[in-house]
DNA sequence: AGCACGCCGACT
DNA sequence: GTCGGCGTGCTC
C-alpha cells in the first residue's frame, strides 16, 4: 500500500511513500507521518490519500514512522486545502504550512554524535575539526545549528565530511518534537497525613525548624482555600524559600507532582445573556434566522453603532444550544481585548482566541480543544479557518468589507471570508457576514439574493448619525504645495468638544513624522535604497523609515544631489500631527495610536485603556483607531487629509475611502447625543465624500456598481493580478511582456498592461504588474489559471528569464 | 526548503 | 594546479 502525502514545502504535487505493512493498522488519512525526503532530510507530512497503486517512475520510500494514533486533520479539512491550492494557485504544501501551528510541521534537524571507539588523537586535526572534537567530546552530541555557533559560519559541511571521513562522529537526523505540554510542580500531603489524628499530632509535637512548621500551616491553609496549591504559589504567598519546602519533603511530611497544566487560563463554562435585542436587533436577527432556512450565506447591513454584536451574540447562543460550534473572525487588528473581554463576559470558558500574537504551545492546546469539541466558540483572526472544527454550525465574518482578511505575501493569498464561505459548504454551516459598509461585490450577491440580507438601520439608543462637515482647504492659507494640517476651525472644535469633557479622535492615514523631506532648490527626495519610495522621517527616533521594507536610515541634513541644507518636510503623519496638537493645545493629554507606538504587545491595549478611562482627550491615529473600537464619550472626529484617501490608481479607492471615512465617522456620538466628523479637503463636492455627509451607502453603491460595470471590473469579472520581480528592472519588464505575448493569443481581451506599478521597487526587487479581468466563467478562469502555469513554465525555459519572481494573485485586492 | 552537483575566478 | 564561490535542479 502506498501513502500520497502533503509536505510543507512548496512542491509542484504530492510525493507517494510506501507504507510498510506492520504501519497498515495504524496508519489513517490526516495522520502525520515521518518521511524522508532527499538524502538525509525528514518531514512530518500528512496522509491526504492511501492507494494501492505502486508508482512506476520512481520507487517510493518508505514511511519512517506514524505520528499519531489519530488523524490531526479532518476529511474535510484536506478538501478544504486542495481547493485552496487550486483557487490561490499554490500548492497544497504552502495550505498546510499555513494551517498548521509549527508545532506540528516537525523537519529534522542534523546532530552529530561523537564515536565512543575515536582514540581521542586529535593531532592531525585542523584548528575547525579540532574545536568541533573538543565540543564533542565534551557533550557527545552536536546540533548542526552549534557547530555553525562554535565556527562562526554558516557553511560547516565541509568540516563536517572531514570529521565524518575521519571516523571521529557520524550524523544523525532527528525529527525534533517541538510541543511541551507546560508542567507546573503543585504540592501535596503525604498520603499518612491526610489522616486528621496522625496530623495534629505531628503540629503538637512539632520540634525545631519553625519557618518549616510555619510554611506547613500556610499550606493546610492554602489547600483549605483553593483546593489545589502550586509549589510557586506557595512559595509566593507563605513567602518561604525553597529549603523550608525541601526540608517538608525530606520528612516524607509533603511530596511535589509536576502535573502537565494548560496554559491558557479558561473562565468557567457557562453563558450569561444578560440583554435584551432592541426590536430593530430583533427583526434583524429574525431576517437573518429566516435567511438561513434557504441560504446559506447571509449579511447583515448594520450602520456603525447598531449593536451588531448584540445580534451575534444571541444568534451564537442559539448554535451552541444545539452543541455546534461557532467561528467568529475579524481582521487581524481589529481583535481587540475590547471585543474579546466583551465575548468572555457572555461564553466564559467556552471561547478560545486565536491569532499571530499567541504562542505556538497555545495554538496546538487551542487546536486539541477545539478538535475535541471542548471549545464551541473561536475567536480568531483568518488563520482560525484552519482550526480542525468537529461540528461547525456558524461562521461569523464581521467587518466583513475589510481588505486584510486577504493574505497578502507568503502563499497562499486567501481572502478569509471567500475561503469561510468555501469550508461552510463542505462542513454545512451557515455564514453571517456583517459590515456597516459592505463590500460592494457582497451587497451585489446580496442584492441579486445569491445571500440573504438583514438590515439594521438604527443605532443603538437612537444615538443620531454624527454631523459631517466639510473644511474647504481652499480657503485656508497655506504655503504652496503644502498641505493643509490642522484648520483653525479644527482646532476650534477640539478645543470646544475637550472644554464639554469629550474625547476627540484624529485620523490620518500616514505615520511618521513627514512622508517626506524634500530639497527645496534641486527637488531631490530622500529614498529607500531597496525600495521605490520616499522615506518617512520619524522624529522620536531621530531616523529616516522605509515603511515598505522597514529599514532604517539617519537622518539627512544636507542634499544628496545638490549639497544644500535647505530641506523642507512635505506632507506630514501621525508624529507629527501628535507634536503640532501638543503645541497648540496647552494643558491637552494627547496620544498617538500608530504601528510604531503599538508596537508591544500591551502597548495597544494600554492606549485604548488610557482613552475608556478618559486619561488622553485627544487620540491621534492611523487605520488603528478605525477598527474593532467601541468609545463611548468621543463626540469629535477629524479626518484630516480626505484627499490622501481619494488618490490611489485603483478601481476600489472610491469604495474605501467611502468605507474608511464612514468607519472613522461612526466612532463619533456613540452613546449620547450627536457628534460630529470634520473632513478637511480640497475637494469638497467629490461624490464620494458627498455620499459620506450622507451616510449615504447605497448611493456610493449604486454609482460604483454602475462603474464597476462599465469597466468590468468584479463583480462583474474576477481579477487575476500576476506580479512579476527580479532584480533587474529591464529583464524584468521583459518578462513581463515576453508572458502578456504568451497569454494574448487566449486572453487578449482580457488583460491590462502589463505596467511598472506606482511602487516599482520594494527590498531590492523590481516589479511589474499585469491585470487579468476574466468573466465570471468558472471553466474559463479554471483554464486560464492553468495558461498562467504553463505560461510560467515556458517564461523560465527561456535562460534570461530563469531568475524572474512570478507570483499570481487571485482575487487582488 | 535543503542539499548535491557542476562550472568559473583567486590563491598556494 | 586546487579550493571554494554560488547557480541549477531534484527530492516520492
Amino acid at each position: 500500500m502506498f501513502a500520497e502525502v502533503i509536505i510543507p514545502l512548496a512542491l509542484p504535487k504530492n510525493y507517494t511513500w510506501h507504507i510498510p505493512d506492520e504501519m497498515l493498522d495504524s496508519i489513517s488519512i490526516g495522520c502525520r507521518v515521518e518521511v524522508n525526503l532527499g538524502k538525509s532530510k525528514k518531514y512530518a507530512g500528512i496522509v491526504k490519500n492511501i492507494h494501492n497503486q505502486e508508482p512506476l517512475s520512481f520507487e517510493a520510500k518508505d514511511i519512517l514512522n506514524v505520528l499519531d494514533p489519530e488523524p490531526v486533520i479532518h476529511r474535510y479539512q484536506l478538501q478544504l486545502w486542495e481547493w485552496m491550492a487550486a483557487y490561490y494557485m499554490c500548492t497544497e504544501g504552502e495550505v498546510m504550512a499555513a494551517a498548521l501551528p509549527s508545532h506540528f510541521k516537525l523537519s529534522s534537524e542534523t546532530i552529530l554524535i561523537y564515536n565512543e571507539e575515536f582514540d581521542d588523537d586529535f593531532s592531525a586535526l585542523d584548528n575547525d575539526e579540532f574545536m568541533i572534537a573538543e565540543a564533542l567530546q565534551m557533550k557527545h552530541e552536536l546540533r548542526l545549528t552549534e557547530v555553525q555557533q562554535i565556527l562562526d559560519a554558516t557553511h560547516v559541511y565541509p568540516v563536517v565530511n572531514r570529521l565524518i571521513g575521519k571516523k571521529l562522529c557520524f550524523v544523525w537526523e532527528s525529527l525534533k518534537q517541538t510541543f511541551n505540554a507546560k508542567k507546573e510542580s503543585f504540592v501535596l500531603l503525604s498520603n499518612e497525613y491526610h489522616d486528621e489524628d496522625k496530623l495534629s499530632a505531628l503540629l503538637n509535637n512539632w520540634g525545631r525548624a519553625p519557618k518549616q512548621m510555619e510554611l506547613l500551616l500556610s499550606y493546610l491553609h492554602l489547600m483549605k482555600t483553593q483546593g489545589e496549591v502550586t509549589k510557586a504559589d506557595l512559595l509566593k504567598k507563605a513567602s518561604a524559600s525553597d529549603a523550608q519546602l525541601k526540608g517538608l519533603v525530606e520528612k516524607d511530611i509533603l511530596r511535589i507532582e509536576k502535573r502537565s497544566v494548560e496554559r491558557i487560563r479558561y473562565a468557567p463554562k457557562d453563558v450569561t445573556i444578560d440583554f435584551a435585542l432592541t426590536p430593530s436587533q430583533a427583526e434583524a436577527l429574525g431576517q437573518i434566522q429566516e435567511c438561513f432556512a434557504t441560504k446559506q450565506v447571509c449579511l447583515l447591513h448594520g450602520i456603525t453603532s447598531s449593536g451588531k454584536t448584540h445580534v451575534y451574540i444571541k444568534l451564537i447562543e442559539n448554535f451552541i444550544r444545539h452543541g455546534q460550534q461557532v467561528l467568529y473572525m475579524l481582521p487581524e487588528i481589529a481583535l481587540t481585548s475590547q471585543i474579546i473581554r466583551r465575548l468572555q463576559k457572555h461564553f466564559g470558558g467556552y471561547i478560545g482566541i486565536y491569532h499571530s500574537k499567541f504562542s505556538q504551545n497555545e495554538r496546538v492546546e487551542i487546536w486539541n480543544k477545539v478538535k475535541s469539541g471542548e471549545m464551541k466558540i473561536v475567536l480568531g483572526a483568518r488563520s482560525s479557518l484552519f482550526l480542525p472544527y468537529q461540528d461547525l454550525g456558524l461562521i461569523i465574518c464581521d467587518e466583513e468589507h475589510d481588505s486584510s482578511y486577504k493574505q497578502q505575501d507568503p502563499a497562499p493569498r486567501y481572502h478569509g471570508r471567500d475561503a469561510a464561505i468555501y469550508m461552510a459548504s463542505l462542513t454545512g454551516s451557515k455564514v453571517l457576514l456583517g459590515s456597516a459598509t459592505p463590500c460592494l461585490e457582497t451587497y451585489y450577491n446580496a442584492k441579486t439574493e445569491k445571500y440573504g440580507l438583514a438590515q439594521l438601520n438604527e443605532r443603538f439608543g437612537e444615538v443620531k448619525m454624527p454631523a459631517i462637515e466639510f473644511v474647504d482647504n481652499r480657503t485656508i492659507a497655506h504655503k504652496p504645495g503644502e498641505k493643509v494640517m490642522l484648520s483653525p476651525q479644527l482646532l476650534d472644535e477640539i478645543k470646544a468638544s475637550v472644554a464639554k469633557g469629550k474625547q476627540v479622535i484624529l485620523f490620518q492615514n500616514r505615520r511618521g513624522y513627514s512622508p517626506y523631506q524634500l530639497c527645496t532648490v534641486c527637488g531631490w527626495i530622500a529614498e529607500c535604497r531597496n525600495c521605490d519610495v520616499s522615506l518617512t522621517y520619524h522624529k522620536q527616533s531621530n531616523k529616516l523609515k522605509c515603511h515598505y521594507c522597514g529599514n532604517v536610515y539617519p537622518p539627512v541634513t544636507t542634499c544628496a544631489a545638490c549639497g544644500s541644507n535647505k530641506l523642507v518636510q512635505r506632507s506630514f503623519g501621525t508624529e507629527k500631527i501628535e507634536e503640532v496638537l501638543e503645541g497648540e493645545l496647552q494643558g491637552l493629554k494627547v496620544s498617538r495610536m500608530d504601528f510604531d507606538s503599538v508596537k508591544n504587545k500591551n502597548a495597544h491595549d494600554v492606549l485604548i485603556q488610557q482613552f475608556e478611562q478618559k486619561k488622553i482627550d485627544v487620540l491621534v491615529g492611523t487605520q488603528m483607531v478605525v477598527k474593532g473600537l467601541d468609545f463611548d464619550n468621543v463626540d469629535l472626529v477629524g479626518i484630516l487629509d480626505a484627499d490622501g484617501l481619494l488618490h490611489f490608481a485603483d478601481f476600489r479607492v472610491n469604495e474605501r475611502a467611502f468605507q474608511l471615512m464612514e468607519q472613522v465617522s461612526g466612532r463619533a456620538g456613540r452613546r449620547e447625543g450627536q457628534g460630529k466628523v470634520l473632513i478637511q479637503t480640497m475637494n469638497p463636492t467629490h461624490p464620494v465624500l458627498l455620499h459620506v455627509s450622507r451616510h449615504d451607502y447605497t448611493g456610493m453603491y449604486n454609482e460604483e456598481i454602475e462603474k464597476r460595470k462599465q469597466f468590468f471590473y468584479p463583480p462583474y469579472s474576477r481579477v487575476i493580478n500576476v506580479h512579476f520581480k527580479h532584480k533587474e528592472r529591464e529583464i524584468c519588464f521583459q518578462a513581463a511582456h515576453q508572458f502578456a505575448k504568451g497569454m494574448d493569443f487566449l486572453y487578449r481581451k482580457y488583460i491590462v498592461g502589463p505596467a511598472e506599478p506606482v511602487i516599482n521597487r520594494v527590498r531590492g526587487m523590481f516589479l511589474m504588474e499585469m491585470l487579468l479581468k476574466l468573466p465570471r466563467d468558472a471553466q474559463m478562469i479554471a483554464k486560464c489559471k492553468e495558461d498562467i502555469q504553463k505560461e510560467c513554465a515556458n517564461l523560465h525555459n527561456i535562460k534570461q528569464f530563469k531568475k524572474v519572481i512570478v507570483l499570481p494573485d487571485v482575487d487582488a485586492q
